[in-house]
DNA sequence: TTTATATATTAGGATATTCTAATAATACAA
DNA sequence: TTGTATTATTAGAATATCCTAATATATAAA
C-alpha cells in the first residue's frame, strides 16, 4: 500500500501544461515526432518547445532518438499511454506507440 | 479532434502536488473523508489541507457535504477515479465511490 | 451566552514555473 | 571551410505556487 506521491506528483506536474499536454497527445494520436512538428502544432516558439521536450524527458515521459539534424520524440511507456488516455476518455488502443 | 488542453491541463494540476495527490488517492481507496482524517494522514496542518481541498474543490475534482461541524469530501466523478486509477496502475474497482 | 471543535480565509515570504531573446551545438550540403 | 537547417542551452523578467501564521466562520454542547 506504499505509494510514491511525491514521484507520481511530479510525472503529473511534466504533463501539467497546455503545451506540453498538446506535444504529448499528438506524439500519440498522430504521427508528430519532431520539434518543428509541434512548432507548428503548437504555435509556440522552437525554443519554448524544445524546453518543454528537455522536461518530458527528464520526466522519462518522452525519449528522443537522433536522426541525422532531426530528433524524433516518442512517448515512453504504455503507462504514459494509459494515463493520457484516461484523460481524453479516450482509447488506448487508438494510439500510435 | 478538438481537444481542450487548457482546461485538461488544470485538471492535472490541480492534481500534482503530492499532499493533494495524497488526498484524492485516500478519498478514493479508504474512507479518510474529512479535514481531520487528511490532516493525520498527510501531517500537514489544517490550513494547508484546507486550502488544497479548495483547490480540488475548483478544479472539479472533488465534492464537499457538510454534516454537522465536519465537511466530508469525495471524488466528484468516476472520470476523476478513472484517471488516478491509472497512475496508480490499479483497479476502479476497488475504489470506494 | 460562552466555550469547544471543525473548517475556511487571508497575508505574505520563499520558491518554482513559463515564456522570450539571444546564443550555442549538431549534422549535412555546397 | 562556409553556409544552412534543426535542435539545445542560458539568462532573466513576469507570474504562479506552496507553505506558515494569524484570524474568521460554522456548528454543537454546556
Amino acid at each position: 500500500m506504499e505509494v510514491d506521491y511525491i514521484h507520481q506528483a511530479e510525472l503529473l506536474k511534466a504533463l501539467a501544461n497546455p503545451t506540453r499536454l498538446q506535444i504529448v497527445h499528438c506524439l500519440l494520436s498522430t504521427g508528430c515526432r519532431n520539434v518543428g512538428c509541434m512548432e507548428r502544432g503548437t504555435g509556440m516558439s522552437q525554443s519554448c518547445i524544445s524546453q518543454h521536450l528537455q522536461k518530458l524527458k527528464a520526466a522519462g515521459i518522452v525519449t528522443a532518438e537522433r536522426s541525422g539534424n532531426e530528433v524524433y520524440y516518442r512517448a515512453a511507456s504504455p503507462e504514459v499511454a494509459r494515463l493520457v488516455a484516461a484523460l481524453f476518455q479516450e482509447e488506448v488502443e487508438s494510439y500510435v506507440l
